[in-house]
DNA sequence: TGACTACTTGCGTATTTGCGCAAGTGATGA
DNA sequence: TCATCACTTGCGCAAATACGCAAGTAGTCA
């Protein structure tokens, strides 16, 4: 099939959330460092170069959009990324960037 | 390969951009309307629902990620979309938003 | 319970973005 | 050249976003 489906105006602003994820260098960072395995904030934080609290609200806008998920151990919060195709979606993006 | 590679900060602002441009919800709704075939800015205005400049507006971002081309036809500028990539990335942020 | 670490949330501010409307540009045809 | 159509650009405003900093929450351990 080469024509696209007409998506609903609710369905399509839940993509353009995706989209709004993905709209941020920072962002884009995290994804990268997250291809390698998953990471604390302060890791995070660290490896993007930005403070804690601008990570901690980086990160709940990839949770809100899927992109990634998290795993408690102890005082300390893991991100991974949720999913093969986020970073798959990703690379198709940066091919698209000439 | 699992693991991504670690781009360039300019790298990732200009892989931000595509992002950008798949953050809004009128933009996704031009992309599928052109995945049927070009259109003209009118057309597209009409199709989406919204004014002719403001739809000019959006269809530049589009244009300065690199979604969309245009070829001019006398007064009427047809737009349709730049490469294959476009859709199949769109798709793929389709199936991620959950 | 209290101190500590790790993270999240709230708040103020500067910047960006989407939109409507008016004005400008550019190609066409009388 | 003048009028017209199709589109783009400029401008002002409201809403959204990114950021730093301060304060709050949650889990651990003595």
């Amino acid at each position: 099939m080469t024509s696209a489906t007409i998506s609903s105006e609710i369905d399509r602003e839940r993509f353009a959330a995706v989209g709004r994820a993905l709209a941020d260098p920072k962002r884009l960072c995290v994804l990268e460092t997250l291809a390698a395995g998953e990471r604390s904030v302060s890791e995070l934080s660290r490896d993007v170069g930005c403070q804690v609290p601008n990570m901690s609200q980086h990160l709940a806008v990839l949770r809100s959009a899927g992109l990634v998920a998290t795993r408690r151990d102890g005082t300390t919060v893991y991100y991974r990324l949720a999913d093969s195709r986020v970073l798959e979606t990703y690379r198709l993006i940066q091919t698209l960037a000439r």
